[in-house]
DNA sequence: TGTTGTGTGTAGTAAATAGTACACATGGCG
DNA sequence: CGCCATGTGTACTATTTACTACACACAACA
């Protein structure tokens, strides 16, 4: 999927070796990278973003998913999380960004 | 699940008529409502939504479910919206509530 | 009293999900 | 050349999801 195109040519990244470390069949792996299959489980995209030290957030995103502790927080809430992000939908990167900083500070 | 307890004694709001409308089968509301039988598809939910005339976001949330299009709205930017949630993820209703108001007027 | 409507129990199923198992072709290297 | 590791094609499968189909028991009411 993304198993680090940086880390190409090293041997201890190469797919039989990811797999294995991730725990799937090498084959798998290979059609997961080539998006020949539907997406694997959240597990498996966890095991494998560990294992690449990429964002599991991203690598979920790039499997159409969202993980599972952020659906609970708007589940616990609908109302206003939906609200609030169908609000922040079209707003631009650094808007959220400041507003992600904001929140953060607790300047609001 | 909620056919409106509002509405019980309507005939017209009886478990087969609901269902029938819906578009599925009694029995199997029966279930749902009982929670009997894992929560149904996203669609099924939306139809009873409509047809209660209950939020979507509220029933898909009973269910553990979160609206496909704000998981859209989350897989386009996953790490922004995944560190607003979190940050947010405890902040009492009332502040969110203003948040969101904020967002909605512009004074950010 | 029989028929009509109500909710519910049991059984079964088509499709999607999340993979495994094994064989195969290719390229480098000692 | 023989071996080894690489990635990939084909075939199969267990489990879960999302239901349907039908039968049953009960209550009211005409």
């Amino acid at each position: 999927m993304v198993r680090e195109r940086a880390r190409e040519g090293d041997p201890a990244f190469s797919l039989r070796r990811v797999a294995q470390r991730v725990g799937v069949e090498p084959a798998y792996l290979s059609k997961i990278e080539r998006g020949e299959v539907p997406p694997p489980s959240e597990a498996a995209i966890r095991r494998l973003a560990e294992e690449l030290e990429e964002d599991p957030d991203l690598l979920l995103a790039m499997a159409g998913k969202v993980s599972r502790d952020l659906q609970g927080i708007i589940v616990r809430r609908p109302q206003l999380f939906a609200d609030l992000l169908r609000q922040l939908k079209d707003a631009p990167d650094h808007a959220l960004l400041r507003l992600v900083r904001e929140v953060r500070d607790g300047e609001w």
